[in-house]
RNA sequence: GGCCCGAUGGCGGAGUGGUGACGCAGAGGACUGCAAAUCCUUGUACGCCGGUUCGAUUCCGGCUCGGGCCUCCA
């Protein structure tokens, strides 16, 4: 992008700091990735439209990016480590499905939403139960000087690393929060590394192991995968910001007893460099969670006949950092701004391939034009001061605006802003975004039908009879818009 | 109870020690038979009280209000 520093917010030390890669020419990032025991909302997706803003970014800092999206398919309990069931278990006995059948189907409708967003591939999805041996592998070698078995499980004594707790700040003394202390357990900030079958159950996902048979503790198999597939230390660990507060630090007591019994410093090795964490989508009504019943998918707004990509949008217009209002006027907002950008995207292309072909521009980065520029330099100062999209789209805009001008060089410097952001404004098309509800009132044969007899009646200045046309249309929820390239448009409700 | 965060125009949302982004909505204009869509132009804001400063929305302190986490959650 340039050769400014890519600057990115450290929750480890909650300072803005200069990316430094680990290794010379990449970078090495795991995100946090869905529990398959639901279907994902849209706060969940802001996660990976974040992660997937820091790989593109990242990726056009020229860095070679091996991105990892991890699936939990096992271990994440409904509650803390005592009496909690596995989320997994619970939705199969609910659905009576097998618990295999819950993980498929879930991460199927996960990556559908992944593509709707137009959030890039990572190197991997890594599926925890892939993963067990190495697990049980990573316990072992730590379970000697930082763990302690008891009746439900092997527990991790929070007290034998140094810091714990850096990441949220929490305090660990005796007596805080309102967590009751699991029997047997040492400190109340302890957390299970192995959860063992209690005693006269079978489970559908159990495993054997030294402690007996069971399933592995949550944040284990994150410190296991990021490991494997990354190498301590590795560049960046994404997630939401609430696993600021339990599971990351979890996470990084084990990457630190791991590191320390293998011979590596305990004090500063917490597995990744820099953890970044995304702050909550919110809504009025409510926090934006699953345990509460009804919550907002992906598909739900695409049957309204909002277009995926005015979501993505939508989070792109505010900081990663900052909370986000959910609210479809909102939305209805992002999916307006969004239809302007993309007609104008439309008239450019139009441009730019009547203009003079198989001319030869320079790269991006060498264009001097006083007009585009400046619009560059902007453009990628936001992105490296830690991802600011709002700014970044503001440059996208302006650079879509600017008059009197080459198309073709305006059209590289588009492509090249898009490409970050991935809102795909050369791909989509006006009708593209044509609001589709999924429950309209006519068909759209039986509209163009109408507005067949209306143009008749406009032809023979018939005005009575075409504008009794265009509001017999209206109340069925039809828009005509005579200047418009597609003629009519569905009305949101 | 403990820890942490926020308070910007009608809504969303950036940013800054000194001429107050941007988007949507609203208003005016162009276009249109009239509209709508589109394009152009445009009004409106920095919770309250002190302090620092030549000057604070921006820094510091207090207050009020709101939110998050300390069960599960992106």
């Amino acid at each position: 992008m340039t050769d400014a520093p890519l600057k990115l917010f450290n929750s480890l030390t909650r300072k803005l700091e200069e990316f430094q890669p680990v290794h010379a020419g990449e970078a090495r990032v795991y995100t946090c990735g869905p529990t398959v025991y639901n279907y994902p909302h849209i706060g969940n997706m802001r996660a990976y439209v974040f992660a997937d803003i820091l790989g593109r970014t990242l990726s056009h800092q020229g860095l070679k990016l091996t991105h990892i999206i991890n699936i939990t398919d096992v271990g994440h309990l409904t509650d803390d480590a005592d009496e909690g069931e596995d989320k997994m278990e619970k939705m199969a006995a609910e659905k009576a499905q097998s618990i295999w059948d819950i993980a498929k189907h879930y991460t199927e409708a996960y990556w559908a939403d992944v593509k709707a967003l137009n959030i890039r591939q990572p190197a991997r999805w890594s599926v925890a139960t892939d993963y067990i041996e190495d697990m049980l592998e990573f316990a072992k070698s730590i379970a000697d000087k930082h763990c302690y078995e008891c009746e439900t499980g092997l527990y991790f004594d929070t007290t034998t690393v140094e810091d714990y707790g850096r990441l949220a700040r929490a305090v660990t003394e005796e007596g805080e929060g309102r967590i009751d202390t699991v029997e047997g357990k040492r400190n109340a900030a302890d957390f299970a590394i192995w959860r063992k079958t209690p005693r006269g159950e079978k489970r559908q996902m159990e495993w054997d192991s030294p402690w007996g048979k069971g399933a592995p503790g949550w944040h284990l198999e994150c410190s296991v995968m990021g490991e494997k597939l990354l190498g301590f230390p590795f560049d960046i660990h994404t997630g939401g910001i609430d696993h600021r507060e339990i599971h990351h630090p979890n996470e990084i007591a084990q990457n630190q007893a791991f590191c320390g019994c293998g011979g590596l410093s305990t004090a500063t090795n917490s597995g990744a460099k820099i953890w970044m964490h995304n702050n909550f989508l919110v809504e009025r009504s409510g926090k934006m969670s699953k345990s509460s019943g009804e919550f907002l998918r992906l598909q739900l707004l695409i049957d309204k006949g909002y277009h995926p990509l005015s979501y993505r949008l939508m989070c792109l217009q505010a900081h990663y950092r900052s909370e986000l209002e959910f609210s479809w006027e909102g939305l209805t907002a992002a999916l307006t701004r969004l239809k302007r950008m993309v007609m104008a995207a439309e008239r450019l292309a139009q441009q730019a391939s009547e203009a003079k072909q198989g001319q030869r521009l320079p790269s991006v980065s060498e264009f001097q034009h006083p007009k585009l520029r400046p619009l560059i330099d902007k453009f990628a100062a936001a992105m490296l001061d830690d991802l600011n999209t709002p700014i970044a789209l503001t440059a996208l805009e302006e650079a879509l605006a600017v008059k009197k001008i080459d198309a073709g060089m305006k059209h590289a410097v588009v492509a090249y802003m898009d490409e970050v952001l991935g809102l795909d404004l050369f791909k989509l098309s006006r009708k593209d975004l044509r609001v589709r509800p999924k429950h309209a009132e006519i068909s759209e044969e039986q509209i163009d039908e109408a507005l067949e007899r209306r143009k008749t009646a406009r032809a023979d200045k018939d005005f009575a009879a075409s504008d009794a046309i265009r509001d017999e249309l209206a109340a069925q929820g039809v828009e005509v818009m005579d200047g418009d390239p597609l003629g009519w448009e569905w009305k949101l409700t």
